[in-house]
Parts: C-alpha cells; structure tokens; sequence
RNA sequence: GGGCGUUUAGCUCAGCGGGAGAGCGCCUGCCUUACAAGCAGGAGGUCAUGGGUUCAAAUCCCUUAACGCCCA
C-alpha cells in the first residue's frame, strides 16, 4: 500500500521528506516569477528592510543564518500580506579584512603592498572580490532569503560610492568634517588609525612601576607610578591634582627625566586622580590620549618616540630601534640599575586590541580626519526618544543612548588603500587643501594637486546603506516611496558601528529616521557559550547543516530558538527535531492527500457541510492559533510563533483530528466524508501558509500538490482569523473527551494491555451533559482507546473485578483480566496523597476571606471547581483502595 | 569602576502575577492501513539564595552568590 500512494495528480508521494529534490526547484521558480522584486506602486504600501550587508568576500555562518532567517520570516509574511516587499541585499567592501586578505596573500609570496604599489595592489584586491564576492549571497539563496537580487548593492559600487562622496563633501562644506592632528588609537600592525569603537578592551595583568623623579636643584624627589614605563621617553612634564597638599609645593617647579635627562615642567590639573598610584603622574601627550589632552590645556610639547610600527625613534635616544616591549624591558632595566625603581606592583588594566587583528593598540599623533559629533548626534537622540525609532528589546535603547550622549568626534581615516578614497587634494604650490565632488584636475593657482592618500572608515559608507541603495543623492522615486525601511534587523554588537551612525547620517541627509523598528536579535554561541567568529574557528557551515538537514530544518530551528533578548546556543539534536517536524508535515500531507482523490475543495458550499466536534474544534483551534501567530510575528517574537505551530499541527492536528477524521474518511457516509475531506484540507492549507515564512519550501511544494488557488504560495495571502469560527464549546467538550480517552489509555497501559487488544468499557457519567457528550461521540472514544465496546451505565455491580479511572467526570471501568494488582494499590495510594494535598491548599485558600474578597470571581470559581474535583477523586480512588484490598488474597 | 543579562526536569531552554512546561535523553509497551525521522503511556523539579509587596509570587521589588556580556 504505501508504495502506491500518490497525489491527486497521480504522481508518487515518498515516505520521507527529501529536501534537496525541493529546495532547488521551488527557489528557481520564485526568482523566475519575480516574486521578490519590488517596484515603486503607489497602490500598495511598503515594505521595506535593507540587508545588514555581510563582507564582501566572507562567507555565510550561523550568526548571517539566524539573522537573515528572521528577515525572511519578516518580510515572506508581509508579502503574503499584499505589501510592496523589498528586501534589499548587498555587501559590504570590509576595507580592513578584505584588504588584510590580500596581504596576506602577498606575504606568502614573498612580497608586500608597498613593493608592487598602490594601483596593483588595488588590482589584487579587485581579483580577490570578483573571485569570493558571490559566495555569501549564493549561500543566502540556499536559505531560502527572498530578497530582490535586481536590486543588489555594493557598497562601493558606482552609487553607493558618489554618495558618499557627496556625503563627504556635504559634511565638510557644513564645517562637520575636520582634518587634525590628534591623538588616534594606532594598530602597529594594520598601519592604521581605527574608531574608538574599532578598539576592544581586554582586562590584563600587568604591572605597576612606581619611578623616582628628581626635583631640578632640590634633594627633593617624588614618585610616579605608571603601566608603560617605556612611554617616559617621550615625557614632557609631570602632574598632580592642584588639591594634593602633598605636591602643592612643587607645581610650578622643575622635575628632572631619569635616563634621558630631559627638564619637564611640573603641573597641577584636575584630571590627576590623587588615589591613583602615589598622586603624582607623568605626562606623555604623544602617547595616551589623557595626557594628549592635558598636554594640550597646558601647551606641553608632544614628543613622538615611536615609527608607525611602534619602534622607538631618534627621539628615544639610545632605545631607538627597540620595538616598544624590547623599549619597556629596556629602560626598567636601566632604571633598575640606576635605583630608580622604588616598587613594583602587579596591577588589573584594560589594554586595547585592534578588533581585526588583535594587535594591542598604540595611542599615536597623526594627521586625520574626523567627523564632528556633537551636532548629528542630538537629533538622532531625539529621534529615539520621542519613539520615532524604537528598539525591540527595549532595553538595547539604553546602550544607544549611553553611546550617543558621550559620543567623541569619529576618526574617519584609515591608512589603507582599499576602500573610498578620501575626495581631498593638496596643492603643492600653495597648500590649499580642496574637498571637491569631482576630482579636480589642478590647483586654482596653477599647483599641481596631490589627493589624500588615505580612505574612508568602512562604516562610513555603510552608515549611508538605507539610501544610497535607494539611489540617493539622486532624487528618484524609489528613495520616498522605500525610505524609512521598516525595520532593521541586527545583531547588538554593531548597534554602535552601524545602527547609531546610520541613524545620525539617515536623519541628517533625509531629514526622516532611516527604520522605524530595530530588532536586535540574539548572538548565537557555540555549545561552550563562545561568540561564533572566524577568528575563534569555532564555525559551524550552515550550508552543511542545509546539506544534512534540508534548509527549512535549519529556518525553523533558528526561528525556535531566537527568543528576543537572549543569546542562544544552537546543538545538532535541535536542528534535527526540526528535521522530524518537516517529516511529520510532510506525511500529515501526504495522508490529506491520498484521501483527497477527486475531491474538489472549491465546489464546496461550507454551509452544506456536515460539521461534527472535531471538526469545530480543530477550525476553532486554528482560527486561534492564527491570532496567536500573528500576535507573536508582530512582536518579533518568532520563537513563541515557532512554538505555537509546532504544537498545533503536531498535538492538535495529527494527533487528534487527523486520527479522528478517519473514521469518516474511512466509513460510508458520503456527507460525513466530504467534510472531513473539506476540513482536512481547510486545516492544512491554511496551515501550511503561517509556516510559509518559516519553511518556504517544503510548504510549497506540498502547497503546489494540494488543490490550490494562485500560482504560489509565496504570494498567496496570509490567513485572517475568522472570529465566527471560534467554538469555545466545542473546545471545553473536546478536551473533556481527551482527558477521558487519555484517562483510558494509561489504564490500559498500566495493566499491560496489549495497543492492538480491544477492550470493553463501562462509562459511568457523573453528570447529565457528560452523559450526552459520551452518548453523541461514542465512536471517538472506542476508536482512540482502542475499545471493543463502551457501555454508558448508571454504575457497575462487582467494581472489584474492574480498573477504574475518572476523568472529566466519567468513570471509567475496565475488566481486569484476573490478575492481581497491588501496584496499583499503591498507585492510587501515592494518587491520593497528592490529592489530598492539593485540596487541603485549595481549602486554605477557598477559607481566606481576603481571597474571596480580593481575587477575581472566575479566579474563586475556579479554585472551588479545582477543590470539588479533587474531593470527588479522591472519594472514588478511596472507593476503589478499598475494594482492591477487600478483594486481596 | 559603571551598566546589562542569566540562574526552572539528567541536558538545552520556554513561561514572567492565579492549577510547574517543551524538545532531547531516560523507562514501559507497540511495525495500530500518513509518518519507527513514528504511536501510546510513564518517571523526573524546596523554579539559585535570603527577605519584602500581594488575597495570591517561578513570575514584581530589594539582598546575596555564581556565571556571562557590554562600556571605561
């Protein structure tokens, strides 16, 4: 039999899901249909997400899967909606690790960027691009992510990159961009300035050497304790706090440089924390960024000691050449000897790391550009708190504010030669500098011009992402028909790098927010907690799991275990539950369709049909767990909509009213199968679109075999819940019979009766309508408890010769088949202790005139049914102790 | 130093004011005509700690502890 099922179409339906026969076709024929794509239509409103755009050349991991996963669920319910879905894909150029790539690459050969020179260095990088750079976005279309590919972007492709120029050049002439020559955190080993943000911080053990410090023309001497002794080379005064009575006496006098013997003025300033070591600090503005600005409010020299690599320069005198911890063993060395060291002590600091390639940072003096913060950064905190954009979590508003308001002007150079070049030009001749939209071909006074070698920061141009995909700074019609995007989608860890600039850019350059939500979504982990990162090579491929599991096994496992706000850990069994649901969907189907042969569910007049219990129950249960549905994807909250489908179609659907409606599709009763047949397919079809967007496609294929209306059900419309569907009465007598047939089937089970062994009841209703409940569906409860017969009694004569349950207010008597049963004394011994336990907190809390006050009447009720149905168990399980141990041998 | 999160069944985690839940694992019995990637039944929990609010607390507030993260 199984082998000859086939669909109404004839065609054979296999026993298992194979997902790697379906994935590929049904995704050829959505991008054939065009479904994706999206056009400016004024007779439908939009929607709209722009992909937070992966590098270039990465490739996808689980961190892309679950992200791009719950944009896809997004935006494929939108659309089955009737929006104008656009979801707008790209990626990013990644200047620091695309170009560290290609290094690399070239250290392997024996080479280097400065030796084979910038325009073929560029070349390289170019090569290296076209090469790896589709990976991510076939690996996305594996997942199923319905984005509109006519619509891709690069963030350095031709718009992208003349907005920000424009960007640029907008920024400057508004006197919001700088150049300067400031205090910048330096990686030694990228040769670059990075952001702030660009800087992780990492608690070390170091250590704390207290120095001595000579006063000029005194025996007096004092102690400096600092983390980087080496950095004393390039001292230029030494500080304390003008409220320190212990140094008062020396500000303004002359301390004298161990080592090197250099004059440094002594200072008072309020940042010097007097707790802080002895209270008396040395001042290096060339190498700390504090001090770089003390150095600044006291007009201090500031002496570079180190070459960008961090090796000690002509001005550390006999250290030149040393690298910075050779320099630092160096001079405690010397200072050692000299008996400068007073102490040392071990000491917790936070050191920075280059986030790309781990370097410690060095605070260094360099020529850069920046962006003036203060000013973009107000309206984009306003913009949050006046709800114009808001934060799902909500709580990830308070990182953001917390950012914004002690926001530092952004370094926006970076010496690198992949990436934006910065649009400046210097003339030889008279130094002008000329910030230009188009390159300028000589200076106005003749000179000839030289453009800044260095590019832009990377964020730069993705801050720009929600319009320069749009087409901005053209004015086209795409930008106010798509701009704001609806939502963002995004993990916490870049809401600084990406989200608050291009919140401040979107706001200053569209006058408007540029998303209305940000879904902040989980960080997955690995099984040992840890952050999945390339570096850490703790990667699990997800094209592998897709291998192993089919893509929508490795959607809805993502889309379970997404629950806002928490970072989830994702293991193997997970995704293969989800295998095993998209198996159980898969044979739920192909049962529907082998019993829809020549069924025609659009003929069908629905008053006409013959509507049993189930039948109400299972439509009413789906028109709740549409609203359920949809209340969650509102939310964002896919985990609990994941959950709530699950259980629907696996308990609700197959185990119940699948079960059931056999025994009509199975039977003679044309009217009665024909309604089956009608509410199977109801049932199923309507399921299958709200696990659309989770499981595209093996809902459709399964879709496509159904009778259907429409092309596909990618563009079939979402469910609404029909309210007059909802039947509580058929709910409350439905689970009745559950709870009796259950109650059934653990006697049976506990008296080790065979599943295949039909068995006689008796039924003892305790009240009238349970009486009528049994009466009309006698047939439910022989075909689920696999009874021979069911007998409705007023009682029964010998109850010792039977098993007895109750349940819903049914006793129910099983004959025992001789064997005695003092296990079952003690079952119902341990049964009633729990019984009597929880009705002696019901009695407390039924007795309590504060809760019969207090709490709601249907929450009294409720406790006093709880109380009466406990009593009147525990009464019939006494009645029944009684009459085992009266019978015991 | 500041901030945030987590602590619930053997494991991984939901629930977040009114009867302790799921998946996996475990035990028992079943190839029951959609599915053994399955079906039926079952065992297993002072919901981290101490206190408070409330008629009612796993759920709200405070304390403590452990673990984790972010920022400086």
């Amino acid at each position: 039999m199984p082998e000859d099922i086939r669909s109404a179409g004839g065609e054979e339906i296999p026993k298992a899901y194979d997902p790697a026969v379906v994935e590929e076709k049904w995704y050829s024929f959505w991008e054939e249909k065009g479904y994706f794509h999206a056009e400016v239509n004024p007779e439908r409103e939009p929607f709209t997400i722009v992909i937070p755009p992966p590098n270039v050349t990465g490739s996808l991991h689980l961190g892309h899967a679950l992200n791009n996963s719950l944009q896809d669920f997004i935006v494929r319910r939108r659309r089955m909606q009737g929006y104008e879905t656009l979801w707008l894909p790209g990626t990013d150029h990644a200047a620091i690790a695309t170009q560290a790539v290609v290094e690399r690459n070239l250290a392997a050969e024996g080479t280097n960027r400065w030796e084979i020179g910038r325009e073929a260095f560029l070349e390289r990088v170019w090569q290296w691009v076209e090469k790896y750079g589709g990976t991510i976005i076939r690996q996305l279309k594996r997942m199923g992510c319905s984005c509109d590919w006519e619509r891709e972007r690069f963030t350095m492709d031709e718009g992208c990159s003349r907005a920000v120029r424009e960007v640029f050049v907008r920024l400057y002439e508004e006197g919001l961009i700088y150049q300067g020559y400031y205090i910048v955190n330096w990686c030694p080993r990228c040769l670059t300035a990075l952001s702030d943000i660009e800087v992780e911080h990492e608690e070390l053990e170091g250590k704390l050497w207290y120095i001595r410090y000579d006063v000029k023309d005194s025996d007096e001497f004092f102690h400096v304790a600092t983390t980087r002794p080496e950095t004393m080379l390039g001292d230029t005064a030494v500080a304390v706090n003008p409220r320190d009575h212990r140094y008062r006496h020396l500000v303004g006098k002359t301390a004298v440089l161990p080592l090197l013997g250099r004059e440094l003025p002594i200072i008072a300033d309020e940042f010097v924390d007097p707790e802080f070591g002895t209270g008396a600090v040395k001042v290096t503005p060339a190498h700390d960024p504090n001090d770089f600005e003390m150095g600044r409010r006291h007009g201090l020299p500031e002496i570079n000691i180190f070459t960008p690599e961090a090796v000690v320069n002509e001005n550390g005198g006999p250290y030149e050449g040393l690298d910075r911890y050779e320099a630092r063993n160096a001079v405690v060395r010397d200072l050692e000897n000299m008996r400068y060291i007073q102490k040392v002590e071990n000491h917790l600091h936070a050191v920075g790391h280059c986030y790309r390639c781990h370097t410690v940072i060095e605070p260094y003096l360099s020529r850069q550009w920046f962006v003036s913060m203060k000013e973009l950064a107000e309206p984009a905190i306003r913009a949050v708190e006046e709800g114009r954009t808001r934060f799902v979590p909500a709580r990830w508003e308070k990182i953001y504010f917390d950012w914004m308001y002690n926001i530092r002007d952004w370094c926006i150079s970076r010496q690198l030669w992949f990436g934006h070049r910065i649009p400046a030009w210097y003339c030889g001749k008279c130094g002008e500098v000329i910030v230009a939209r188009e390159d300028p071909a000589a200076c106005p006074c003749g000179g000839e011009l030289e453009q800044d070698p260095d590019v832009l920061d990377t964020w730069f141009s993705s801050g720009l992402w929600p319009f320069s995909t749009l087409g901005w700074p053209e004015e086209v019609p795409e930008l106010s028909y798509f701009y704001p995007t609806s939502v963002l989608v995004t993990a916490f860890d870049i809401i600084f790098f990406w989200v608050a600039r291009m919140m401040f850019l979107g706001i200053h350059f569209m006058g408007d927010v540029p998303f209305r939500d940000v879904f902040v979504t989980a960080l997955i982990r690995d099984e040992s907690g840890k952050k999945m990162s390339k570096s850490s090579g703790n990667v699990i491929d997800p094209l592998e799991v897709i291998e192993r599991y089919g893509a929508d096994a490795l959607r809805f496992t993502l889309g379970h275990i997404a629950v806002p706000g928490r970072d989830v850990f994702l293991s193997e069994e997970r995704i293969e539950g989800s295998r095993h649901f998209c198996n159980k969907i898969w044979n739920a189907s192909r049962f529907t369709l082998m019993n829809l042969e020549g069924f025609d569910p659009f003929a069908v007049d629905e008053g006409s049909l013959d509507m049993t219990l189930a039948d109400r129950w299972i439509l009413s249960a789906l028109n709740r767990l549409i609203s359920v549905v949809d209340g969650f994807c509102e939310a964002y909250n896919f985990s609990e909509a994941c959950r709530a489908l699950y259980e629907f179609f696996w308990s609700d659907f197959c185990d119940w009213y699948v079960e059931l409606s056999k025994l009509r599709l199975y039977g003679d009763d044309e009217a009665g199968m024909r309604t089956a047949q009608y509410v199977l397919w109801t049932v199923l079809e309507q399921a299958l679109r709200l696990l659309h967007p989770f499981m595209p496609f093996i809902t459709e294929e399964i879709w496509q075999r159904l009778p259907h209306e429409g092309e596909s059900l990618a563009v079939a419309p979402w469910p609404r819940p029909r309210p007059e569907l909802l039947d509580e009465a058929a709910e409350e007598e439905m689970n009745a019979l559950r709870e009796v047939i259950t109650c059934v089937r653990r006697i049976r089970s506990e008296m080790g009766l065979r599943p295949n062994a039909r068995a006689p009841l008796l039924a003892v209703p305790l009240e009238e309508r349970r009486r009528e409940m049994l009466e009309r569906h006698l047939e439910y409860v022989i075909s689920q408890a696999r009874l021979s017969s069911l007998e409705i009694v007023d009682g029964v004569g010998d109850p010792a010769s039977y098993a007895r349950g109750l349940a819903a207010g049914v006793e129910v008597f099983l004959p025992l088949a001789g064997e005695a049963f003092s296990e079952e004394a003690d079952r119902i011994r341990k049964e009633i202790a729990k019984l009597e336990e929880d009705s002696r907190r019901f009695q407390a809390k039924l007795s309590n005139d504060q809760f019969l006050a207090k709490a709601p009447p249907e929450v009294v009720r409720k406790e006093r049914r709880k109380l009466a149905d406990a009593m009147l168990k525990m009464e019939k399980l006494r009645e029944q102790l009684k009459i085992i141990e009266g019978s015991d041998p």
